[in-house]
DNA sequence: TATTGTTATACTCTATAACTATA
DNA sequence: TATAGTTATAGAGTATAACAATA
């Protein structure tokens, strides 16, 4: 069996990079999982109400396009988030079958107090490294939520 | 209550930086779920089958915490992966205790076989960038696995 | 008819607690 | 006593299928 070509292996092709950055990006995931397990608010939820919380009222189904998760699973989440007092459902006056859901001062509250605490662990990592690096990452991060809407 | 300083915007540090990263992280691995959903083998078996087929025996506990999951939880994928023929377990000679899992031929055909079907998707994405975004992907690539590690 | 939201239900992944075997 | 692995069980998050209401 004839071995793959590998010629260019700085990154610069593409087919060196699917494997390798999507196992980095999954490890990452798994890790901030770990590090943020016992807080008060699962890590779907929290996305969501932050998501209300910075860009403001969204229906179910732009929630759940937004977080590539499918309108059931997305409905379970805010009902857990509309028991919690941390969003509100309001019907849209224009049109009937859609729901307006709404960040609640308290939902926005605990965004801001779990900014604070949350990101303990990736801030000290963040911290660590060279202001080079975090510029790398920073457009790296660009990059990503590109590729994530895409 | 007083505004939070932000002098610096360009990711050059590291507030700026935490929950826009982690935020992006999680997104970029839910559309990576979403786009693979559909596939033999599920994603933490595949990364642990793939760990092993790349880098060679492990035992649980190596592996458990390289994927950062508890023993029990990666013994399950373990098992799992056992009774579909693509790992075996064998015995450590110099401690009883171990167990050493091992790719099966089978398994380590699997990922190969994988690996060209199933980043079909983020490989277009990764296709449509600039050479330049590829290096800085590549670059933030090895920062991401250094701190998935830490 | 198509779209939005919802309910019911099941599956996947991970966790904690408790146990066995070996060092 | 400590460590490696395992079993039993539960919880979180997501999916599919089926349904109701509105456009």
């Amino acid at each position: 069996m004839q071995r793959a070509p590998r010629p260019v292996v700085d990154g610069s092709s593409a087919g060196e990079l699917d494997s390798d950055f999507s196992t980095a990006v999954t490890r990452l995931y798994r890790r901030l999982r770990a590090e943020k397990a016992d807080d008060q608010i699962g890590d779907s939820h929290r996305a969501v109400l932050a998501h209300l919380v910075k860009d403001g009222p969204r229906t179910l189904r732009e929630l759940s396009d937004h977080e590539h998760v499918t309108p059931p699973s997305m409905n379970q989440t805010v009902n857990a988030l509309a028991e919690w007092g941390f969003v509100e459902r309001r019907g849209d006056p224009d049109d009937g079958r859609k729901v307006i859901l709404v960040a609640t001062p308290i939902g926005a509250a605990l965004i801001a107090e779990t900014r604070r605490r949350r990101y303990a662990w990736l801030n000290a990592q963040l911290e660590a490294l060279s202001v080079s690096e975090r510029r790398l990452l920073s457009a790296a991060t660009g990059i990503i939520n590109r590729i994530a809407d895409s």
